[in-house]
DNA sequence: TAGATCCTTGGAGTGCGCTCCAGGCAAGCG
DNA sequence: CGCTTGCCTGGAGCGCACTCCAAGGATCTA
């Protein structure tokens, strides 16, 4: 038995969910900058992309144009979720490379997404410890002017 | 009536709070390297700051050596929290300016600090949707674990 | 078929936030 | 006195993640 992780395909590429956001029903051809006014990236940043092993090689036209698929769209989806959680595009491309090589690396790439989650757990914390010290200056701030005000009136 | 931001100063820096972290009591004059251990960033860091802005000028010892304050220290601790938030140094210089301006900036203070302060609430969202990605994948990838193991049993 | 627009490539450039270097001064110690 | 350690400066360098360029080929619209 072999486990993908989605259950219409075949090759695991570690897909985002089905749901897509806001793409053409029934469409799996796109070009680089469909795919960059789907996904908010620069064509460059798509190509960049390519060559450091961040993406698989695309498929390509018979010109040699690139067209994107759904799946490129999907894992393209997910980059950006890893994306904003800091990950450097270094650790990404090697998840890529875990994908792209095979199923006997599903326990690495759980370890790999596990402490990724840690990370998020932690920068949220802080962010909320930041929050704080933020809402301390601010009502300073607020009272100040409001004693401002006053002083003037 | 002038508003400061702690009582027992005359000059609004807009310090940290009261509470020192690890900070030697009663003392009052810190070299760079006794700084760089206590805040964590390097002594050519601190120098940077200063060059940029982002410090006010500090005070130094007959020999032209940088003797740092509580104060000083307080400043770096805010200045720490800002750059939690992912804030961009050059907003944190032109906070620094405004603080160096005089009480008649506190409405831009204010202003500056709430708009922060609605970028780390996004910042936080969207951490928290990623949070929810990892986790399914996670899941994913744990369930895929016990079933190769299942497999070899 | 002309002209505008889009896509291709390798490689160079950019902006940010540090990070380090060379060369030199000053203080403490055996 | 020499040695080590710490600090000073302006300016160069670095790593990251893009971002853009030049020169040329492909595709679309009238």
């Amino acid at each position: 038995m072999t486990v993908t992780e989605t259950t219409d395909t075949r090759t695991d590429t570690c897909a985002a969910p089905p749901q897509g956001d806001r793409r053409p029903d029934g469409k799996d051809k796109y070009t680089i900058s469909e795919v960059a006014a789907l996904t908010g990236l620069t064509a460059h940043t798509l190509r960049w992309y390519e060559r450091i092993g961040l993406m698989p090689h695309i498929d390509r036209s018979h010109t040699g144009q690139r067209r994107y698929t759904n799946r490129d769209l999907d894992w393209l989806a997910l980059v950006g979720k890893l994306r904003l959680t800091g990950m450097p595009v270094a650790d990404m491309v090697r998840y890529a490379e875990l994908v792209r090589a095979g199923d006997h690396t599903y326990a690495e790439r759980f370890e790999l997404l596990r402490t990724t989650r840690e990370d998020v757990l932690a920068r949220i914390a802080e962010l909320q410890g930041t929050l704080a010290v933020l809402d301390r200056k601010i009502s300073f701030y607020a009272d100040a002017g409001r004693a401002l005000a006053s002083e003037r009136a």
